[in-house]
DNA sequence: GTAGCTGCAAACTCTTTGCAACTCT
DNA sequence: AGAGTTGCAAAGAGTTTGCAGCTAC
């Protein structure tokens, strides 16, 4: 039983086949995809599957907090599992993401928020860049 | 003639009432309209403009980073004018928007984005909050 | 057995667009 | 005069939902 169906049962959910597809898609990848791309995936492993399950599923993930939506600006959502903490930069030539971390920057944003007069809650971060041609 | 309708006459639009009115709605707001927000405003002033033309006149006024457009996590964009560099603290019990500025923030964000080899095109940053209690 | 889950299709929200009429310049 | 702009209604994209049947527990 994978990590993810296991807290899914922790959290009371049955675990039909069409989730446990679903979960393997999100455990499998290794980029962000996109409620469209999960669906893809996930139709090749079960072709009855729905999009109308697909979305269920993901919300109900996301909910958990075993999944972290994401909108980049594209007009659709992208998911990926709730792993370590990070923040993505998108390379605005391929639409390919690169996560970072930075403890600096997460200093940083708590104690913007409490100059503010704010508990820091939740937050969102997104670099978009090019890649630099010359390296030297 | 206001400085927002100067602007558009150098980029060569027709000035028209419609027009006019989205900009003095525009220039007059001290929060972070979204377009229905817009649209209600500008029918006070006049009741025959459409919100078909305030979408294609957010549009072109963002394509002329006269405005800018922000998409806090709610489904739906908000405009403000593009006046100077800032970031945005959003209130999640009030949904009111905190404006603020670090030059320490800005340099970081930099040095992220060309540490991973990236030069950096764009960003969004926002902070999600509740006010803190006690201030002592 | 039954609460929860599913597929389907219809509905919804926000936004864009084709078109014919109108209006700045 | 003519290119650009408008209102309207229809269309789009992404997402949600009502419902009847199905399934994990």
């Amino acid at each position: 039983m994978s990590d993810l169906e296991e807290k899914c049962a922790e959290a009371g959910l049955k675990m039909t086949g069409q989730r446990r597809v679903i979960l393997k898609v999100l455990g499998t990848a290794s980029d962000h995809p996109s409620v469209e791309d999960v669906y893809e995936r996930a139709k090749d492993l079960d072709s009855s599957i729905s999009i109308a399950t697909v979305y269920r599923t993901l919300s109900l993930l996301d909910e958990l907090d075993l999944v972290v939506r994401h909108e980049f600006q594209e007009g659709y959502s992208r998911y990926e599992v709730n792993d370590e903490h990070h923040h993505h930069l998108v390379d605005l030539e391929t639409g390919k993401v690169v996560e970072f971390q930075n403890q600096e920057l997460e200093a940083l944003k708590v104690k913007i928020a409490r100059d503010l007069g704010y508990d820091l809650i939740d937050h969102r971060l997104e670099l978009y860049g090019k890649k630099l041609k010359k390296k030297k």
